[in-house]
DNA sequence: GGCGATCCTTGATCTCGATCAACCGTCAGA
DNA sequence: TCTGACGGTTGATCGAGATCAAGGATCGCC
């Protein structure tokens, strides 16, 4: 059996609607997930009830692999926030593939160079841009990650994407309102962006 | 030839003072590093040139390895704070030990997985916590590193700790002098913390 | 000792985004 | 058709922390 099967052949397909709990801070980490279709956000909760979210993951992305490697509990929550379809992986088959074969490590740590580059950009545009700034950037990355679709869909409630860019809703809409100058419409879900570059320089110098 | 020896082999011990660089952000990233003694910031900045600071590493710690997997370029700065020793290793060689003995994979993958970790939480408490609360809990986890000591020293320039908490160094000395009602006092590198359970308190509940 | 550089503190003011509150459009169910 | 829930927008106000500005302590060096 090669490797791709042995892997295959631990996954466990699930679906779950919006709004579905898949673990909380502090349960113990017993898988690990690969998004099929919607969208999981992962969180933190302050002791009065605020959320900080710490990733959004979409079709094709993998997450809590790394609580396998520490406490063996997970230290955020995750909840469906698009209605999802995933892949389960229980941790101990995951570490037994691994010994099978190292390959196996390599992606690992392939995928989880990816989540420390991601959050080291999360950490940084949180300090070093203006509101509107994240929200721009957060546009094109949807924009280039969409074929440079002039029309993109957000993937997820607007809460969701605030929450994501450490933003209040109110904020995200006055944000979306303050980008109307320079070609940015948004009617529900869909958001025309009319000058690409004319965004792009503006993520940049917020001008 | 065991391992140890064979990572060991490969080490290249150097010494650097303060306010050495020792790589910009877009480098290619050739090594990865062990601190022995002293601290290294590493950080993003700004078009403007503002600085935001993404982790700060002492003696025992490691940084560096994810570059190793990603495109091969540090996506940050780095910079030694505080007089430092160090063992730095070519990508090239522990690529190469890793294949040798994936008992070193996983390794890699544990000190990744504290990494995520780490941001995770520097992500979560920027969003979720006050100021003063996020100094309060940097003092704790200084203290608790620390052997409990009632005294603790601060590893670095204060300009650099603020960088670290997401603050500037006025909002610093400020939140210094805010917690003197709580049994904390400060001069110059020297921390006293006359109530560790109060402190401790005062970082959760903000009062 | 005198001088400047570095690091830190303190005070005054300003600004961005949070918060509070009202309102609108859409949709599902009675 | 009415009603309430939900998601979103907009307006008014507030406040934490940034910014600007000045001054103080400590140090090394001539």
């Amino acid at each position: 059996m090669n490797v791709r099967e042995a892997v295959f052949d631990q996954l466990v397909i699930e679906e779950a609607p919006k709004k579905t709990f898949l673990f909380s801070e502090g349960d113990s980490a017993t898988c690990f997930y690969i998004v099929i279709r919607g969208w999981i956000s992962i969180y933190r909760l302050s002791v009065e009830g605020k959320r900080a979210n710490i990733g959004l993951f979409g079709p094709g992305e993998s997450f809590g692999e790394a609580a396998m490697f520490l406490s063996m509990r997970y230290p955020v929550n995750g909840e469906v926030v698009e209605n999802a379809r995933f892949a389960r992986m229980e941790a101990r088959a995951m570490r037994q593939v691994i010994e099978d074969d190292p390959a196996i490590a390599f992606a690992l740590l392939g995928s989880m160079s990816k989540h420390l580059k991601i959050l080291v950009d999360h950490l940084s545009s949180d300090r070093l841009l203006s509101s509107v700034q994240r929200v721009a950037r957060f546009l094109i990355n949807l924009h280039d990650s969409n074929g440079k679709a002039d029309v993109v869909r957000l993937p997820c409630e607007k809460a969701v994407i605030a929450s994501v860019l450490g933003l209040t809703p109110e904020a995200l809409s006055r944000a979306f309102s303050s980008m109307r100058g320079i070609g940015v419409g948004v009617v529900r879900r869909e958001v025309t962006i009319g000058d690409p570059d004319r965004l792009r320089e503006f993520a940049l110098s917020g001008k």
